[in-house]
DNA sequence: AACAAGAGGTACGGTTCCGTACCGAAAAAG
DNA sequence: CTTTTTCGGTACGGAACCGTACCTCTTGTT
């Protein structure tokens, strides 16, 4: 398929695929971004104002209840985008979204995106089923919170992280990993040491390195995978 | 707003809130069935015949992966429809469902389905905001799974289910409920025991009866009620 | 250089829940 | 009415993880 001369260079996968027809609707309203890391995207019940096509990083998708339990429901990279409700035809956020590994993307207002989704059929569809992939996600984090332990749902998150990363540097602190796990601070940290140990990641000081990711793999076993697969049957993607 | 005549005696939520202009689009091809406990309504990657549209009921929307973990990630019940997937534009079914309480209900072709919902802006509106509903419950399933306990868990899951029932008997056995929350048989029996002791709930061989919803809605405390709440503001409902 | 703040290491008692197993009672099948 | 299956009650050791606390390093800040 030919790219359009604009799309040179773009990471994101969604972009990538929007029809050459649909790019007029979308393209000159694109805006480039720079995400630092805590920088928020989306606040719950609030209307969604942009929608952002990350190239490189990670935004966490928390879920927050009114006693202020929280855990990640999603991690949403340079394979997709944000503000899902949106193309459901919701306007407002259901959860908190930030970026948890900063990094540079593309943001739209979600007006734009709206009216856009709404004259071309095509560019509804793509968008749908990248809702769809983060609704696969979602219920395969589901499974794992009730199921993996807590050094396979780690691996879990390290493999994700890593797969939307460019180095095998992941740059996060244990207090956040401990906040989307929903587990202690202290349970990661004597995780991450086993990791260590077996010589699977290197770490710093607010920094850590995948080293072995088949044998990250081999911990997260089947908790790990099927969103990735499912969203490449999705998107259509051979690589 | 005025109900089309074939719509009398309709308690389904999504049925209810189709537009007289859309009706004869699904209406026709609307077909009654009648569906009992542990029928199956989708296979995990298989094509999805049909949708229903329950009137009576619960359907279990239940993750597998391939080392057959398994938890339950969702119930549908007269508020929505089955067969989510295909809003979104795909054909195959992502989880396994099937009927954890029998009931009643209509259901149709899934092409027709499809069909309609091209053809029909508002359809495919109101089909989004439910399949968006669901949504909201799985991200609230993951977290319910990741933090709550055992005993807050089962409450949840209690009171979705009298949500759809329209007696206070809730037909299942605990060996199901633990495979639904994902954990051990004994361990639901042991929290069914704490319940009965404090009057909440009466139990029967294969059946337990709500007694005092109020008391259970206080051991779910926040762990319940957003997914219903938000689906109210998706659909409009005031009662 | 001194200080404050953030990140991480470690420990300990306590709780929750698992894995497993065995038994009796109720319902279904013959 | 008997046999078989399903369902539920109960127990026990053990694993996983929590809540909490305290201390030590880094890494900025002044």
């Amino acid at each position: 398929m030919l790219e359009s001369h604009a799309r040179v260079g773009i990471r994101n996968r969604i972009l990538h695929k929007v029809a050459l027809e649909d790019w007029d609707l979308i393209g000159p309203h694109l805006e480039p971004v720079t995400l630092k890391e805590r920088q928020v995207i989306e606040v719950p019940h609030k209307p969604i104002t942009h929608c952002y096509f990350l190239e490189i990083g990670v935004v966490s998708v928390v879920a927050v209840d009114n006693e202020d339990h929280r855990i990640e429901v999603g991690v949403i990279g340079y394979e997709g985008v944000t503000g899902v409700p949106l193309i459901m035809g919701d306007n407002r956020a259901q959860h908190s979204a930030y970026m948890q590994i900063g990094g540079t993307g593309h943001r739209i207002p979600a007006d734009v995106l709206v009216g856009a989704i709404a004259k071309s059929d095509t560019l509804r569809a793509l968008m749908l089923k990248s809702a769809q992939g983060f609704m696969i996600q979602t219920a395969q984090t589901a499974l794992a919170n009730g199921r993996a332990k807590l050094e396979q749902r780690l691996a879990r998150w390290l493999l994700m992280a890593h797969d939307r990363m460019t180095s095998d540097a992941v740059p996060l602190t244990h207090e956040f990993l401990a906040v989307m796990l929903g587990v202690r601070r202290a349970g990661v940290t004597v995780a991450i040491h086993g990791f260590e140990r077996r010589g699977l990641v290197t770490t710093r000081r607010g920094e850590l390195t995948v080293v072995n990711r088949p044998g990250i793999e081999l911990i997260a076993s089947s908790f790990y995978g099927t969103p990735e697969t499912e969203l490449k049957r999705l998107l259509g993607d051979t690589k």
